[in-house]
DNA sequence: AATGAATATGTTATAAAATAACAAGTCAAG
DNA sequence: CTTGACTTGTTATTTTATAACATATTCATT
């Protein structure tokens, strides 16, 4: 299963998408000899259950109810880890995690986030980060990485506005 | 003059660049009824003595030696105010400030901000802000804001380095 | 199994960034 | 000269993130 903006912002079958995400997250866990313990597992479960960034002392409040210690670094460590290895996003307009949607494929990705429901999808294709790549190379300028982030109303949030 | 990429990353005439971008600045404030304060102005002046992005507190501290009072709020309402208007941008990858190079031409700028030497330029033309128009259009996602910010090496570090 | 290197966790403390809230002052328009 | 909008002064607090160091676990190799 693949998902993308489309579905983020739309009903779906959240039970799947977030077990499908997990499982994918798991075997490149596993192929790359990485340990997903249990703190990491459960923030990403965490961040899986809903298409929405959380903060990390949200996060933290999360994992104290799934009995870990309530300390920053418990929460700032499994984060890092999961953003080191691609299987979360950290958006920085909101000083948040996102949980990856696409593990494994290597992508650039943008974000669009709803300031209305708050759901942060990736947006398609790879079009914004090949503009930026152009445009830092038209000035010689070599990116070693990129936040690509918008913020707005997703379709869903727009139509009930309108 | 302009100033665009290129020259943020060269050797230039500063001091000129620095007084042609405030000289519009001031134009804007004045063509718009709004108060370039005391404040206000020496923020401004503070942003435009480097291409460097400055941190909310780092632009406190030589506020202080201006003479205003330590205290956040003096920053943070003076960059605010800044921000609002188009004269200053947030860069939110380094939660900092640079001036803008270009006030008052209306335009989403993305950022290239090199992580050896600190400079942020402002990368040439649109074509990153039109993709991410296009890529939200894709998905009925109807943007308000956005943060493209690429971090990595400009040309003079990057044959510094080599 | 014993050892050692690398990795991961527990814990205390602190740093860094941003905002809330409210009182007091300024200023220009009527 | 007063009203209303804006600006500043000030205290306190909240939110976000990291430093530092001790302990424990894991795994590969003896």
């Amino acid at each position: 299963m693949r998902i993308d903006a489309e579905r983020v912002f739309s009903a779906h079958d959240h039970a799947a998408c977030r077990r499908a995400t997990l499982e994918r997250a798991e075997e490149i866990v596993a192929a790359e000899g990485l340990r997903l313990t249990p703190v990491r597992r459960r923030t990403l479960e965490i961040l899986l259950e809903s298409h929405q960034a959380l903060g990390a002392y949200e996060v933290l409040d999360r994992l104290v109810a799934a009995g870990f210690a309530r300390q920053p670094p418990v929460a700032y460590r499994a984060l890092d880890f999961l953003v080191d290895h691609g299987l979360v996003h950290r958006i920085r307009r909101l000083n948040a995690f996102a949980a990856c949607m696409r593990p494994g494929e290597p992508h650039r990705p943008a974000f669009l986030i709803c300031d209305t429901c708050q759901a942060v999808a990736e947006a398609p294709g790879t079009g914004v980060a090949d503009a930026m790549l152009a445009a830092a190379g038209a000035v010689g300028f070599e990116i070693e990485r990129m936040s690509l982030e918008a913020v707005g109303r997703c379709p869903a949030c727009r139509e009930a506005r309108a």
